[in-house]
DNA sequence: TTCGGTTTTACGGTTTCCCGTAAGAACAGG
DNA sequence: CCTGTTCTTACGGGAAACCGTAAAACCGAA
């Protein structure tokens, strides 16, 4: 099992209950602090001092206090001591349960495993730990079934950003002059209705109001 | 302190921070459980028995799950264990933040403590524990400076019912109809325009894709 | 270059939404 | 019962969105 593991999660309840898992499995050096910046502080003396962290379970959202932080979220530390130390395992354990969100972890920060905080959260993360220790990629049993959802519909970039545009209250008819700012090729109200009108189709919506619900379901804006 | 008390707490992270802040007080009875309808099961049972429970801790939000329950939230909870137990201590352990949804626990539940998931949660739990034994109510000081987040609006149960039309995709023009059906009074399609611009105007939004977004966002639709 | 096919853009008519105004209903106080 | 206030509803003109069609631009292959 790993020797040496930093918990950052801000919530002392949380904190402290994942110190109590990590006690079942005798895990001789750990860490538990409350800020993201703490943690990476942590991190880069370790490698240092010559004895680096094997894991890091870390939350992805961080209330903001009085003491201002340079990371602000689990998203920033993870990229952060992925610089200086890449072959460190990162756990995420988080009430986020957008899959969309999740697989971004997965694919871009190159994380090795998500728990959820649910019903039997403390158990999953026992699970992952063994997984992830294992060499395996662990991802919990109920967001692989959310994933297949059927009447999906792959967004592009281009998708993505029309909605980004709509959510941000940008008129329909002004779309057209934000997607030449940025020299984005098809940039007709047409082409910006025919998008409109696939997503909503496939997807069988019939109101923008609709799609950005949607979208901010599952993650993708 | 406190004899007999029971925790109903669905995330078990969260539900074995609490068994391990209860431990320090070396409470003799201590039931931990994690749905509404089991905590009420055991506070009526306790009665029956003639040595009911003197404290209650509970969360706000439970999730769902292949479990259905009656009882599906904490307001719901302590509303029924409050009729056959008036005299029953309650603290509320949740993340809620919004200040008139907590005042209105204080007010019409008559809850004793409120406590906030957060930074220095379990130190505020102990404090509590001991401020409503002593018969003092007890509410997190960091509550009054969350108070004044500008740009926030307070959404009644109307704004909901408008809002949760249109992500589904109703057209405007026949949210009246929707209206009358359900028995809502203002049922006009002013009225319903006139909503709608109050919250774009106090949120400083122009386009009703941008209130989804921003309602999906902060989790009331 | 020319041709065929696809994508993008432009344009007009219809529907829906937006917004101001005013009429009507509900209600409290005198 | 009347009066003023507030809330709700009805209506109409103008803006935006919706939708179909056609012209224009693009692109690979002959």
């Amino acid at each position: 099992m790993f020797k040496k593991v930093i918990i950052a999660e801000d919530y002392q309840s949380t904190n402290i209950s994942v110190q109590k898992t990590l006690e079942t499995f005798g895990i001789p050096e750990t860490k538990y602090v409350y800020y993201c910046d703490e943690a990476s502080s942590w991190i880069r003396k370790a490698i240092r001092d010559g004895q680096p962290y094997d894991l890091l379970i870390t939350d992805l959202a961080f209330e903001e206090d009085f003491n201002k932080q340079q990371l602000t979220s689990g998203e920033a530390l993870i990229k952060s001591v992925k610089e200086v130390q890449p072959n460190l395992k990162v756990i995420v354990f988080s009430v986020e349960s957008r899959p969309a969100i999740i697989d971004e972890l997965f694919k871009t920060l190159g994380i090795d495993g998500y728990v959820r905080k649910a019903r039997r959260d403390a158990e999953n993360l026992k699970q992952a730990m063994q997984d992830v220790y294992a060499g395996k990629k662990y991802t919990p049993a109920d967001l692989k079934q959310s994933i297949k959802q059927k009447n999906t519909y792959e967004f592009s970039a281009f998708d993505v950003t029309i909605l980004s545009l709509l959510a941000k209250g940008i008129l329909q008819k002004d779309i057209p002059f934000y997607l030449q700012q940025k020299n984005i090729k098809p940039s007709g109200l047409s082409s910006v209705e025919k998008r409109l009108n696939q997503m909503k189709e496939v997807l069988e919506f019939s109101k923008n109001e609709q799609l950005i619900a949607y979208c901010k379901d599952i993650g993708i804006i």
